[in-house]
DNA sequence: TATAGTTGTCTAGATCAATAGACATTTTGG
DNA sequence: CCAAAATGTCTATTGATCTAGACAACTATA
């Protein structure tokens, strides 16, 4: 099984253009087509003409009725990512997936850069709760000290594009929601109570279907992927400051991980 | 909007634990609650009996059928994540997943370390393609150049975790297939070629569903998410040398990345 | 102005997903 | 030993998903 293949390769990759789809999955094949299409239209695979093949294209490369791949097509102008016109074909409306850089010094809002105009964070709520043990852990606090508790979601161009919560500890940041209010940041914010710089220790990725909080949070068509990253910063002293989990639309983000 | 809601908090936090799954979403009602399942024994949620609650007490706490509950949990089963005992309850079999590392000097055997006892990788395949206009800017060289590309599935303990696609320039490595099938390793296979170091210069990550492809490489159960990282590793030059594609199976995975 | 190619709409039937209820089987604990 | 609690199995019904085919409406082009 090592490497003596070489010339039957060329027709294996060919077979890999058929762009299969399974059944019985518990994933709709309207759903599974939707999320090949939106990858694709994300990778410019459609860009020499802007349009996605007809429905009738679609149809026999994935090996469904049309009328499938019209359910997954309606799905995505639901989006607003792509525009029927009778007559004409399908039309692509939007294109790139918002990138989001994760580094050392990951700050919201500068990543996002020229790729949205308007970027809006809003505070959805706060409280002050005890420290879980995990969280606690992660904070290097003991357990059942107090935390303040931030709940947010931000958008892009008025898109949604991650919902967050995130933990301080109470007793180094008692202002957190004052100054977060008052601020519209976490960098200033801290830099209100007196620090001035921290960095990223670590982050945890992992990915699954959205669940219904999420799904009316971050406005998704049901039945959509999130990416949510368990991250904790701290000062430069290396203790830290903030504990978060981050939940990102799936289809509407990539991270880009900078080393 | 902004942080006077304060004491209502608590009671919205409570509401939470319904764990409310979404219906007519494409994705079915037990491939969302075998997610959110296979969620909360990665989250340790039920360390504490070493059992998933009774499919009843799931049953009422997701507001479905007790049988929509069965059949997640005979997902789960039939992943080898629990196993059901009549009369007793339901035993979970396994539980973390497998974290996988991405920092500057990613190496794929090494950062599994001791989370799996034997890493097997198998080489699916390789030929020689010219170089397409994205992979082609990823790695400085010019379109339609030769590379060598490797397509590659892995495994820890039996269980396959990821699959690969890499290119290599032709020109700098030419004896990339030979290499790799002797040392089985692309480290070694570089140091075969005169490169002792190398480092990841970026990683793009995005999830979705898997297709049907990806479903059979990496054993998924059908409807599973894949988190799909490009990737481009350099000299200590900066000169690429290698791109990659690798698609993780979601639910075996989390990715930790480090700065 | 035909004609081919495209999306829009409708109907009918087959299969999958989910609910509902009843009862069997097995284990645990009083 | 008995009762409670748990999983296993079966039947029946409803709604969502997918297929199949036919035709309408619209657009571009020869």
């Amino acid at each position: 099984m090592a490497g003596k293949i070489g010339a039957a390769e060329i027709g294996a990759k060919k077979m890999a253009l058929k762009k299969i789809v399974e059944r019985q999955t518990g994933v709709a094949l309207w759903r599974q087509i939707a999320d090949r299409i939106r990858l694709s239209i994300s990778n410019g695979d459609y860009d020499a003409t802007g349009m996605v093949p007809p429905e009738m294209t679609l149809a026999r490369e994935f090996g469904v009725n049309r009328h499938t791949v019209r359910s997954a097509l309606a799905a995505l102008a639901e989006e607003g990512l792509v525009r029927a016109l009778q007559g004409r074909g399908t039309m692509i409306e939007r294109k790139d997936r918002v990138s989001y850089p994760i580094s050392r010094r990951t700050r919201f809002s500068q990543g996002l850069g020229r790729q949205v105009k308007e970027i809006a964070t809003r505070l959805l709520g706060h409280a002050e709760v005890p420290a879980s043990g995990e969280i606690a852990a992660a904070l290097a606090v003991s357990p059942g000290s107090l935390l303040i508790e931030l709940r947010t979601v931000s958008s892009g161009d008025g898109r949604p594009l991650s919902t967050s919560v995130s933990y301080y500890p109470a007793d180094r940041f008692p202002r957190m929601v004052e100054e977060y209010s008052r601020l519209g940041s976490v960098t200033k914010a801290f830099a209100a109570q007196g620090l001035d710089d921290y960095v990223r220790v670590s982050t945890e990725l992992v990915a699954r279907h959205a669940d219904a909080d999420e799904l009316s949070l971050l406005k998704l068509s049901p039945g959509a992927i999130v990416m949510e990253a368990q991250s904790v910063n701290a000062d430069l002293d290396g203790k830290p400051v903030e504990f978060s989990r981050t939940r990102f639309a799936a289809d509407r983000m990539k991270l880009r991980i900078e080393t």
